[in-house]
Formats: structure tokens, C-alpha cells, sequence
RNA sequence: CGGGGUGUGGCGCAGUUGGUUAGCGCGCUGCGUUUGGGACGCAGAGGUCCCCGGUUCGAGUCCGGGCACCCCGACCA
């Protein structure tokens, strides 16, 4: 469906987000509040997240499993932090074939118990392990403030589970798969993301640790678009994870737990999108390369569809995603600010006089206006289109690169320039003791978090004072507002 | 869960001190002309005015009560 353009970014970030959302055809409202139906387009690009991480899952070493969406309720309570981390956002089934159920069935916020409970049955030996799971699936959280793919009731996701032998060897996993997140997010997603530990009071509900790759949106908020957890022995002990180890010993496992949401649909969106809509990654959009034929009355529609055909045939063999928009009721005018909202990354413009000369135009996404255009031969088109592709994923990823660094800023000075950096919408990196008082004085006052403790810190060896408590920190901290 | 706002064709809105056939723009359908940066003409279709109750000769409009959604704050991938 044709759509008018979505309000400026500049004017109302939010309305921009949920403007292009929508009209760009990602996703719409359901009838069930805070639920979403995702649509066809946001699906594919939903499917690009998915297949750049399943193969990156597959590559080291992980299968893919499925486990059931109910979770008997006494599951989710073995586990003393995660019970109290989940309990005020479960959806929660007492009836079921019109009779209550004499155990409630928790709908899964998460798997990690009903997952131990079957690791509990296949782990026995230490030739069992290390035992890497995946599954991709919908889990429930009872969000009462939501938005299209950042915060929803439902959401879809993959969560990794595994267990190992040793501490050493599920810590590695852990950074392992954090590594594969932000590899995907820096080269397939274009979003150049940090890498770091969260603090104690934003780990996951049952983790000794949790690591996120962090992103900043547009409007210089912080996006957790992944998360990698060293859950120590906490859910072995509470679901009975042992094994025998090599000395005849019995030992509990040591697991981890690891997720990336379609919550990155959205960190796409605010990464790259800009005043006109979406801006996608060649590698994750749905359509890569989008034919515009222009022909002025029937004698010119033959030749010029011939060779839209002929184009597009070349391009689709050599695998690149290219879509013809024959829509006849629309202008190219149209068409043009049409697939600039939902973010193609080159339109290519095939008219009369491109037939006459064997050219065709091309457009990229991320450079706006007439600088973006260019007329190439159809000679080597497929070559050209390949190039431009990479050229277009290598600046995407550098104008966010660039905006990122223009927004942050290392602050030591003093705490009140802490809070402008904050208040002004940007992210501060600070020593930080990692103390609850501390990080819950600068919620108090600014309404930002840590972020995380970056492993590429910028001092590595060195120490230096906290900038809210002036207590020793060995570790400095991104500080930010947050989705 | 607190504060503010909005509910009128698919979308965005107008609708006066209550007054009879509820309008406008976009979109949609049909035909024709158009087509290199958001085309145009003609002819059409499409409405329980969020719901329930009340006041009145008469309610989209006034009153009471619900419900839904949006925005801003406390909790979260």
C-alpha cells in the first residue's frame, strides 16, 4: 500500500521510529495490547537477523533443538534470583481444556529451567559435555509499556544454552557467543557495537555474569541488542546438573545462556534510518537492489522491459535480492521516495535513454539526493551492483561508526560534568567502582545506567577514582540512557 | 501502576450557541490520459460518530459511567 512520507527525525525521534515502523511495513498493532504482528518485509528482515546468526551458531558448534512454550510453575522457583527477576512478568495458564490445572503452566519468559531439566537427563559423563544448544522461539514477558519490536508481550528470539565441565570453559563460551553477536551486528547489521560486562545490579536474573554488546540509536540512547550469560553452577545445582568427571567424580555443570531478539529489527531501524525513513544494510535487506522501469508511451515499454528483464535475470543469478516495481497506477517519483522510506539500498532507474545508451542509473540509499546518483554501463552490471552493495554495507557501518564516537565522551573531571554529558543525550565513559549506591544515584539523577564495563577498556592496567563515590575503580563504564 | 491527551469511512482530520441528507484531504474501485523525483480527469464505493445509560421534540455535539489507544514518568531482551 502507498504510504506518505513519516515524520522527521529531527522533529519527534519516537514518531519517526513508530512512523517508519509502520509504513514501511515492518510491523503493525495487534488486537492483544502490547502484542505485535510482524509483517512480511519486517519478517524477511527478521529472517536475514536469524539465518546471519544460525550459521554463525552452526559454525561453532551448536544444533538447534526445540523445547516446549509451557513450563510447569514449580520450575521457574528453583532458581532464587530468577524466580524473583521473572515473577512480576509471567503469563501464567490455570485452565486449560476448560478444567484448572492442578500445576499452573508458566508461558516461557525464557528457558533456562525447563531447559536444565533436560539437561539434568542427557548429561552424565564428561564425554557428554560440552553440550551446545540453540532453539529459536517466541517467549512472554508481561510488558506493561511497550513498543514495536524494542519492548513487546511476545517477541521472538534464540536462546542458547549450554554446559560445560569447568568455569574456564563456559566463561569462554560466553565470550565466545558474545563475539559472535557483535560479529554479526558489526558486519552483517552494519552497528558497531561494544562489548562489555554488565554491572552486578543489571546482570540477568541467575547469572554470575552477564556480557552485552551495547548500541546507540540516533538519538543517542543505548540499545542492549544481545546478551551472553555465565550462569556459574546457580541453575546446574537448581535443576541437578551433574556429571562424572574423569576421576570418577561427581560434578555440577557450569552453564551459560545466551539471546538475540528481533529487538535488533529495531536497532537496525535507529541505527541507520534517517530523516526520510529506513536505511538498510545490504546484508540484511529484504531487497538489496530495486528496478524502477520508466517508459513514456506503449512503443517504449517493450524495449525498456526488455531490458529491466534482461537486468534483472543477470542480478537474481548472481544471488543478489533485486525486485522489478512494475506497479503501473504509480509515478517513478513515487516509487522513488517509496523504496527510499522502506530503506532499499540502490534503486536502479532503467528508461528509454538508458536503452538508447546502454546505461542504467543508480541511486544509493546512504547518500541522499543527486550526489548519490550515477549513471553506469550495462556492461558489468552485475559487478557495478556487487560493488556498490559493499560499498553501501562499508559506509553504513561507518556513519554509525562515526556518529557513535562523535557521542561519547571519556569523563573524569568531576561528577556534574558526568551528568551533562548524560543529560545531554550522550553516552559518558567513567571510572566506575560498580557499587549498587552508585549506580542507583545516577539513575536517581539522570535516569541513565551502566551500560557496561567495555572489554577493550580504554586505560587498560590502570586505575582511577569512581565519578560518583570517588571510591577506587579499576574498570571504567559507558554510562547512558537507555530502550 | 501514577500524570496528560485522544476516540468521527482504511489513514489524517473538520463538524459553530444541540437542529434535520455527517463533511474534507489522502487512500480505495472502474475507465481514459500520463510516467527520468511524491501525475491528472471523469465516474463510483465506503459510516453501529468507541461502548452503555441519561437529559431533550431532537445528541457526533450536553451529563454520568465504562472501555480502548497514544504521550510522559516508576520496572525490563
Amino acid at each position: 500500500m502507498a504510504q506518505q512520507g513519516v515524520t522527521p527525525q529531527s522533529e519527534d525521534f519516537s514518531r519517526w521510529y513508530t512512523d517508519v515502523v509502520q509504513k514501511a511495513d515492518l510491523a503493525d498493532y495487534s488486537p492483544v495490547r502490547g502484542c505485535m504482528i510482524i509483517k512480511p518485509y519486517g519478517y524477511e528482515l527478521w529472517e536475514a537477523v536469524r539465518d546471519g546468526l544460525d550459521w554463525r551458531f552452526k559454525e561453532t558448534g551448536h544444533k538447534n533443538a526445540y523445547f516446549p512454550l509451557f513450563i510447569p510453575e514449580s520450575f521457574l522457583k528453583k532458581e532464587a534470583e530468577h524466580v524473583e527477576g521473572f515473577a512480576p512478568e509471567l503469563a501464567v495458564v490455570t485452565i486449560g481444556g476448560g478444567k484448572e490445572l492442578e500445576e499452573p503452566l508458566v508461558v516461557r519468559p525464557t528457558s533456562e529451567t525447563i531447559i536444565g531439566w533436560a539437561f539434568q537427563k542427557w548429561i552424565q559423563s564428561h564425554r557428554d559435555l560440552p553440550l551446545l544448544i540453540n532453539q529459536w522461539a517466541n517467549v512472554v514477558r508481561w510488558e506493561l509499556r511497550t513498543r514495536l519490536f524494542l519492548r513487546t508481550m511476545e517477541f521472538l528470539w534464540q536462546e542458547g544454552h549450554t554446559a560445560h565441565a569447568t568455569h574456564e570453559d563456559a566463561l569462554a563460551e560466553t565470550m565466545r557467543m558474545l563475539g559472535v553477536y557483535a560479529d554479526f551486528a558489526i558486519n552483517d547489521a552494519a552497528i558497531p557495537v561494544i562489548q562489555g560486562r554488565k554491572s552486578q545490579q543489571e546482570r540477568f536474573a541467575g547469572a554470575l555474569n552477564s556480557y552485552s554488546i551495547e548500541a546507540m540509536m540516533r538519538d543517542g540512547k543505548a540499545l542492549q541488542a544481545g546478551t551472553s550469560h555465565d550462569l556459574g553452577q546457580n541453575f546446574a545445582k537448581a535443576f541437578d546438573i551433574q556429571f562424572t568427571d574423569e576421576s570418577n567424580e561427581l560434578q555440577y555443570c557450569w552453564t551459560t545462556s545466551w539471546g538475540v531478539s528481533t529487538r535488533m529489527v529495531g536497532a537496525i531501524v535507529m541505527t541507520h534510518g534517517d530523516e526520510m525513513g529506513l536505511r538498510l544494510p545490504p546484508k540484511v535487506a529484504p531487497v538489496q537492489v530495486v528496478i524502477v522501469p520508466i517508459f513514456r508511451k506503449d512503443a517504449e515499454q517493450g524495449p525498456v522491459m526488455d531490458t529491466v528483464n534482461r537486468i534483472f535475470a543477470d542480478l537474481k543469478a548472481a544471488g543478489i535480492r533485486v525486485h522489478v516495481d512494475n506497479r503501473d497506477t504509480m509515478s517513478p517519483g513515487f516509487k522513488f521516495n517509496d523504496w527510499e522510506m522502506r530503506g532499499v539500498p540502490l534503486r536502479m532507474e532503467i528508461g528509454p535513454k538508458d536503452v538508447e545508451k546502454n546505461s542504467v542509473a543508480l541511486a544509493r540509499r546512504d547518500v541522499p539526493g543527486k550526489a548519490g546518483k550515477e549513471f553506469v554501463s550495462q556492461d558489468g552490471i552485475v559487478e557495478t551492483v556487487l560493488d556498490r552493495l559493499d560499498d553501501i554495507q562499508a559506509s553504513l557501518l561507518e556513519q554509525a561508526t562515526e556518529y557513535r564516537n562523535s557521542h561519547l565522551h571519556e569523563v573524569s573531571s568531576s561528577y556534574a560534568d558526568f551528568i551533562d554529558v548524560i543529560n545531554g543525550g550522550e553516552w559518558a565513559l567513567s571510572w566506575f567502582c560498580g557499587g549498587a549506591a552508585c549506580e542507583a544515584k545516577v539513575k536517581e539523577d539522570t535516569a541513565a545506567v551502566s551500560r557496561n564495563f567495555p572489554l577493550e577498556q580504554p586505560h587498560p592496567g590502570e586505575t582511577g577514582k569512581c565519578i560518583i563515590c570517588g571510591g577506587a575503580a579499576h574498570e571504567m563504564a559507558y554510562f547512558a540512557k537507555a530502550y
